[in-house]
RNA sequence: GAUCUCGUAGCUCAGCCGGUAGAGCACUUGACUUUUAAUCAAGGGGUCCUGGGUUCGAGUCCCAGCGGGAUCACCA
């Protein structure tokens, strides 16, 4: 045990007086609790009677438990505030109520001194209206449930709505999320809307009929996007194993084992940078709908989006992001990529070769380096040119071949690819395919990428057999989709950074 | 990975031109039976991120490192 501040000390002599007083600080027995502070805050309803004086209506014999956050004494009397789940409920305590006899040891010592501020207590009582008007826990029995030898950072506000002792720094409280979460509660609203966006999300595919399955997170040849993997090695087996990047590739085997519609909300793993919109591991939904094309996919989307924005925004489907309000209810603006390239800079990106786009990245002050593609400029020129623009959700059609060897040939347009990217406040939050399904087609797709990979495109896809022994085998034709669900959920909770979506962000270690 | 910026008490922060560290809350002791940032009185608490350097003297200036945040690059 290293060095203990004063004030951790002075609570673990606390903790020892406690037991010496025959009262166990971490008592094995539950606790029944029947009302909630934030219930019975909103709900406490009295009377007044006939001499003047109130009486309550509800409420009347309540037993909450929670963290005492504050606490002013005064004389014999007592005044806490007890937070649980909910919210907040002030505690009223009598000393004569609480020890009754001549043996004031439990008021005057445990309660009044041994307490901290952090312990976990549960409390009986009636419900009443202090003078000043507020509702408040009158406490006829007092009872330790764990006792806190860490202070806690906790915020105050004063009259004035002036904010003291702010838990604010970003690196702590993602650090002790269980600490931001105990004295910031308002962050906890973030999580509960992450989690009722997953769950609209599920009962929107479930009530379609599509089944959720689990695919490999460890696997042998990291496939289905681009991307540098985190790599791990199998003793038993004495193998290379790598974290998933995508589970795509798995996904589209269930579909040719003949599921009609899979999908899996799981956590994808990529070994790059972090910032405010990246985080090592993400979580993505991946969904595969056999006899499908990307156009059904489209309005497919629209719908679950809506649907999920509902169950998230109460009822509404406009979401409101920084200065931005942005409406999810479809159907969304649909944008060739190319001619959005046009309708933003006036130029025709189709009819240039190799050298006039390389020009006109230059012209863009674009960096392009020597083994990039024509459908790699086009990327890079797009993200430059026409990105930022796409605030409200709108889908970007049809891309280059050169970068998607998973989507199928355009039905109509040579060089390109049946392909949507689904933007919302200039992000990218889904990307769709008609699938490829031609398995001699895609073997030549996979063999392109060996060559990209050998010119030293190290995020270039890797080949995996098996997989196109599925095709072979015939796969219907099919329309997947991804959603980046931690941007998804940055949007619905106004957040601006990942690491508020994520109740655990990756970080350095200490 | 690059640039900018920050690191002082449990928490939030001051600390001037270099002169051995300060506030509020929290904590300790006492008073008070409807208070609410309770109040009043008294008190304790510091590896000034780490390591060098300049200087009679460094929280302060310089260098390096570690960590955070922001912007950029890569990516979803």
């Amino acid at each position: 045990m290293q060095n203990l501040s004063e004030q951790e000390i002075v609570r673990r002599e606390n903790l020892q007086k406690i037991r010496e007083l025959g009262v166990d600080p971490y008592p094995p027995e539950q606790f029944e609790v029947t009302a909630l502070a934030a219930d019975i805050v909103a709900n406490f309803e009295e009377e007044i009677l006939e001499d003047g004086k109130k009486r309550g209506l509800n409420y009347q014999e309540v037993s909450l438990a929670g963290r005492i956050m504050a606490s002013r004494e005064a004389g014999k009397a007592m005044f806490m505030n007890l937070q649980d789940s909910s919210g907040r409920i002030q505690l009223y305590l009598r000393r004569e109520e609480i020890c009754p006899g001549e043996d004031t040891a439990l008021f005057d010592m445990v309660i009044k001194k041994l307490l901290d501020l952090g312990d976990y207590v549960g409390v009986k009582g009636f419900v009443f209206r202090t003078r000043t008007g507020e509702v408040t826990l009158h406490v006829q029995e007092f009872k330790f449930l764990a006792k806190s030898i860490r202070p806690l950072p906790i915020v105050k506000r004063d009259a004035e709505g002036n904010v003291f002792d702010a838990f604010t720094d970003p690196e702590q409280r993602y650090r002790m999320r269980y600490v931001d979460l105990t004295v910031n509660p308002e962050y906890k609203d973030i999580f509960i809307k992450r989690s009722k966006m997953l769950s609209a999300m599920r009962r929107f595919f479930d009530d379609q009929g599509w089944l959720e399955v689990e695919t490999p997170i460890l696997q042998p040849i990291h496939g289905g996007a681009a991307a540098r993997p985190f790599a791990t090695h199998h003793n038993t087996l004495d193998m290379p194993l790598y974290l998933r990047i995508a589970n795509e590739l798995y996904l589209k085997r269930l579909i040719v084992g003949g599921f009609d519609g899979v999908y899996e909300i799981g956590k994808m793993f990529r070994n790059e940078g972090m910032d405010r919109t990246h985080n090592p591991e993400f979580t993505s939904m991946e969904i595969y709908v056999a006899y499908k094309d990307y156009n059904w996919m489209m309005k497919m989307v629209e719908e679950c989006l809506e649907y999920v924005a509902k169950a998230v925004l109460d009822g509404s489907t406009v979401a409101r992001f920084g200065d931005q309000e942005i409406d999810f209810a479809g159907p969304y603006e649909r944008l060739p990529l190319l001619e959005g390239i046009r309708k933003y800079t006036g130029k025709d990106v189709a009819a240039m070769d190799e050298a006039q786009l390389r020009q006109f990245c230059k012209e863009l002050h674009l960096e392009v380096e020597d083994n990039w593609g024509r459908g790699k400029m086009i990327d890079e020129i797009f993200g430059e040119t026409v990105e930022h623009h796409l605030i409200q959700p709108t889908y970007i059609t049809d891309y280059p071949i050169e970068m998607t060897p998973l989507a199928k040939k355009h039905r109509s347009q040579p060089g390109l690819v049946e392909r949507f990217e689904l933007y919302v406040n200039g992000k990218e939050i889904a990307n769709a395919y008609t699938e490829l399904n031609d398995p001699l087609d895609q073997r030549e797709r996979f063999e392109d990428q060996l060559k990209l990979r050998e010119r030293g495109d190290e995020e270039a896809m890797a080949l995996d057999e098996d997989f196109l022994r599925s095709l072979e085998y015939g796969m219907p034709p099919t329309s997947g989709l991804g959603i980046g669900i931690d941007r998804l959920a940055m949007l619905l909770t106004n957040q601006q950074t990942i690491q508020e979506v994520l109740l655990f962000p990756q970080m350095r270690p200490k």
